[in-house]
RNA sequence: GGGCCGCUAGCUCAAUUGGCAGAGCAAGUGACUCUUAAUCACUAGGUUGUAGGUUCGAGUCCUACGCGGCUCACCA
């Protein structure tokens, strides 16, 4: 135990020896710090005092400035922080003399009347004060808060007691959540809940994370996506319904990518994906107006203004107009190959045909460049097994996805809803597996037995909702949005 | 996984060319009954991420490892 911790045992000990519980199992608040405020900045011009009001207020000891026979407290409480006046005459000379056992980070309550000071400045005149949980650490620097990123991100805690600007990213981010789901039940969106381990991991492209169940003796996986399980249920008759929930790719982690991240999907039967679109960009717009009063944003040195409507361009305009590729001329993996070769572009995927070389082009000319929110419209078959095909074009689907700030944040399709269809893209599929591709659909046997029953026709969408909150929280890391992120585990 | 950068007191940060590891906050003692990054005086606090190496001498140079950040690859 290192001394500072010492000391403060020292300090509890002699609580206790004193007869004072350290960590009594309630506390009498009556008001919050903001109460106080409101009530303070209630009194009547020129008074200094509310006459007979008497309060009770709890909180964490934030900043103490003591000045012989009178110390000022901050107490920081969920509402946030209010100045606590204790002076030796109004408290008595035992109660004023054990505050020495009052250290910064202790949970302490206090009962006086709201006061201003000669400032102006509301306050608790205390004419008493009680121990509510004693701290054992002293808390991280007052003025500086906590700084170093993997503090912050190991102890959450930490970070959120030291700095404003975390507690104000997460109550946004609830606020958020909050808003959507106030948005999606007025229009009629039925919220669902739907199986987080699964036998085969469906609805995405992406490598799952294993486990064992042991009554069944049988492997699952955390799902990759909510896309099958929700359709299944516009197949038995729920015509609009979402889920906010949780998934998880075993991948790698960057600044956009967290193995375990919230997804917001929706399906609405008989809307097709120019209507999914008008309700993304209204969606959007009206959670950051309801959440935050805004609809515009600082994101990595660029304003982004999501006020609808949201720019519309096709996948293959796109390219031409910021890469000057016309796809029309490489009509072939191969052809396509050797012009992006050509170009010199970094990275290009030996496997996974024309479709993921589009993607690759698109992901080096065109997404870096969609910082206005952007709908990016009709994507290659190969790319997308489970949308349906755009009329006079086979090669097409009626997909698109929403950049805002230089990424992907959402994806929608008209729904593939032909199962005959559906399964030779999911053969497709395996041939481009069996190719060398391994991350791509695979079959889900009752899933086509769902569609096989007749599924109407629907829109369906995907945001996630990590990269939203970047946006509207200006974060540039998502692991700013996410409270308690993935990290290596520390070896000892 | 690759490249680059970082890791010094509980926290925020210094340390010149390789030459006695420092400051502020927090802590302890004392002064101070309207302060608010309170102020003033004094005190204590270190295996410089870990393990090796070079050197008379390493926070500093070299090697390996750990953790983190940025970035590339993969992905949404």
């Amino acid at each position: 135990m290192d001394e500072l911790m010492a000391q403060r045992v020292a300090k509890l000990d002699t609580l206790r020896a004193a007869g004072v519980d350290p960590y009594p199992p309630r506390s009498t608040r009556t008001h919050t710090a903001a109460d106080v405020t409101a009530i303070v900045e209630a009194f009547a011009e020129g008074s200094d005092h509310a006459g007979g009001v008497e309060v009770d207020v709890a909180g964490r000891v934030v900043a103490r400035r003591d000045m012989g026979k009178a110390t000022f407290i901050d107490l920081l409480d969920g509402s946030g922080r209010i100045q606590v006046l204790l002076r030796q005459n109004a408290l008595g000379g035992h109660w004023y003399e054990s505050l020495r056992l009052v250290d910064l980070g202790d949970f302490v309550g206090v009962h006086g009347v709201p006061m201003k000071t000669r400032t102006g400045q509301p306050t608790v005149g205390a004419t008493s004060w009680t121990m509510l949980a004693k701290a054992l650490h002293a808390p991280p620097e007052k003025y500086h808060g906590l700084a170093d990123v993997e503090a912050r991100q190991r102890h959450r805690y930490l970070d959120l007691m030291a700095n404003e600007e975390t507690r104000r990213v997460f109550t946004t981010r609830s606020r958020v959540v909050s808003a959507i789901r106030r948005f999606l039940d007025a229009r009629g969106f039925l919220e669902v809940e739907t199986a987080v381990l699964q036998e085969e991991p469906g609805g995405a492209a992406a490598r799952p994370f294993k486990t064992y169940f042991n009554a069944l003796d049988e492997e699952r996986f955390l799902r990759i996506s909510l896309e099958l399980h929700l359709k299944r249920l516009v197949v038995g008759g729920f015509e609009r319904v979402y889920e906010l929930g949780r998934i998880f790719r075993n991948e790698g982690l960057s600044t956009k990518h967290n193995p375990e991240f919230t997804m917001l999907e929706l399906y609405q039967a008989y809307a097709d994906y120019y209507d999914i679109a008008r309700l993304v960009e209204e969606m959007v717009s009206t959670v950051a107006h309801e959440a935050l009063g805004s609809m515009v944003f600082n994101f990595r040195g660029d304003e982004i203004d999501l006020t609808p409507p949201w720019r519309r361009i096709t996948l293959h305009d796109a390219l031409r107009e910021h890469g000057g590729l016309e796809l029309d001329e490489f009509p072939t993996e191969a052809a396509l190959r050797v012009e992006l070769r050509r170009r010199g572009l970094p990275a290009i995927p030996e496997t996974g045909g024309w479709g993921k070389l589009v993607d690759t082009a698109m992901s080096h000319y065109v997404e870096p460049r969609l910082i206005q929110p952007t709908f990016l419209l009709d994507y290659p078959v190969e790319l997308s097994p489970l949308a349906k095909r755009k009329p006079g074009n086979p090669r097409l689907v009626e997909r698109f996805e929403a950049f805002i700030g230089g990424f992907e944040a959402g994806n929608a399709y008209t729904e593939l809803n032909d199962p005959i269809d559906q399964r030779s893209r999911f053969d497709e599929q395996l041939k481009l597996r069996n190719a060398g591709d391994d991350e791509v659909e695979m079959l889900d046997e009752d899933f086509m037995f769902a569609l096989e029953h007749g599924m109407p026709p629907t829109g369906g969408l995907g945001i996630g909702i990590d990269r939203l909150l970047m946006i509207l929280t200006e974060q540039p890391s998502i692991r700013d949005v996410i409270l308690f992120p993935q990290l290596k585990s520390l070896k000892e």
